[in-house]
DNA sequence: AATGATAGTGTATGAAACACACTTACCAAT
DNA sequence: ATTGGTAAGTGTGTTTCATACACTATCATT
């Protein structure tokens, strides 16, 4: 390749903290890497950007090859450019956050060859590179996102109830918080739609299950609206 | 250069959003770009990556060489990857914003060969590349950063009133603001500390110039106290 | 019928946001 | 010295929102 500007060039990864949550812990998504460096280890799923993709594409692609997900949530989190981050040589990574439904939790696990595992954000394991360093900003992200913004439903499956969404605030932010007020703030927003359905599982009162309005908050979006929970 | 990865590298660039603030409008710094592509544009402050230094301090750097600008406040923004936002060849641009105070604006209009220009918010001049994208999501960025981090200070000189305070927030918000609540609300935090000076400027009441307090700032950020005004 | 488990609901209190108008201090002009 | 113009500075009442808190309802199991 011509070089047309007397400026080196660095290689360009992307990596995906990829959130998941199964009822109780809040988790993420990581592989074990198959080549050196840090074989073995577990890492961040991500790899490098290609010249003709755009850096969201290629955050999209690797998830797709490394973890067999597709059509998630995923927003550009933080570029890392420390200029040893990399063993080998100069390597800048554009990080990304993506939230993942529980349906998708089977499909990510099976795919392909490289392992891949969730593992509660209690107890990750050591990663490769910088990757616990991006991962902490990641969940620093994740938890101002939360309050600010309604993307708990994210992480949830497309029916939920009530109570499934207050476990999910309590696992991201770390906090107890009071039933009746959450659910009167959180209902408040006029975001949920609730079903005809409802959830039983187990010797108790059925729970009311709903679903999350996507309109009424594209209409919110546009009209500068943001809220906290 | 030898590729030790069979992926393709990409030219690196930082460019960087510098806010100003003149007592009525928040500015943005642009200059004039010298060589092409787009010669004779105004673009923001910005250029290449050298491989033996990290993001943050190319982004450093290029804002020395091209305004004159040092020690001020930086933060990277966002990325931005398009294929197509360079005519000449792929080129990935860390963005980043900096706050600049007033003291410093004379020293960054005055420096080296190239042109260098504060330009008023609204009154923006077509500029080179994305940047006019990459100045939109910036200015986004300052709002938030303002309604819930104390860093308009940045922008003011290192004394100052508290009704500049107050038209800096409604310059950069858009809004009016109540004078009292205002005054109320920022005061509460106990981050000013009055001083024994006075401003006087025109025939009316002098009035009460304050400093930031840094220290109680910093311990405010380790307790994870966010505030918004 | 009794037990155990989770769903679901209302009210009272305190804190913070907001709306709102007049007095004070200085300068300049007469 | 008085007047007029200009921006600084100040307090209260109202409303809205956050918080704390305990019991009843519904189902499955025995």
């Amino acid at each position: 390749m011509k070089h047309t500007y007397q400026y080196p060039r660095a290689a360009l990864t992307v990596d995906c903290v990829v959130f998941g949550f199964d009822g109780g812990d809040l988790q993420v998504l990581l592989i074990r890497r198959a080549i050196p460096p840090f074989k073995d280890h577990w890492a961040l799923p991500g790899g490098f950007v290609r010249v003709e993709e755009t850096l969201d594409e290629a955050a999209r692609r690797e998830l797709v090859e490394e973890t067999g997900l597709k059509d998630v949530f995923l927003e550009q989190l933080y570029t890392f450019g420390t200029i040893d981050r990399d063993p080998r040589e100069r390597v800048v990574s554009i990080a990304y956050y993506a939230l993942v439904k529980p349906a998708d939790h089977t499909t990510a696990a099976s795919t392909d060859a490289a392992e891949a595992r969730w593992y509660p954000i209690t107890g990750i394991p050591p990663l490769a590179f910088d990757h616990a360093t991006i991962l902490d900003i990641a969940l620093k992200r994740l938890r101002g996102k939360l309050t600010y913004q309604p993307v708990g439903f994210e992480l949830l499956p497309a029916k939920f109830t009530l109570t499934q969404l207050q476990r999910l605030y309590e696992a991201v932010l770390g906090t107890e918080i009071d039933k009746r007020n959450f659910r009167k703030k959180v209902l408040s927003f006029d975001l949920l739609i609730p079903l005809k359905e409802q959830l039983r599982d187990g010797p108790h009162r059925p729970a009311q299950l709903f679903r999350f309005d996507p309109v009424k908050y594209e209409r919110l979006k546009k009209k500068g609206f943001l809220f906290e929970i």
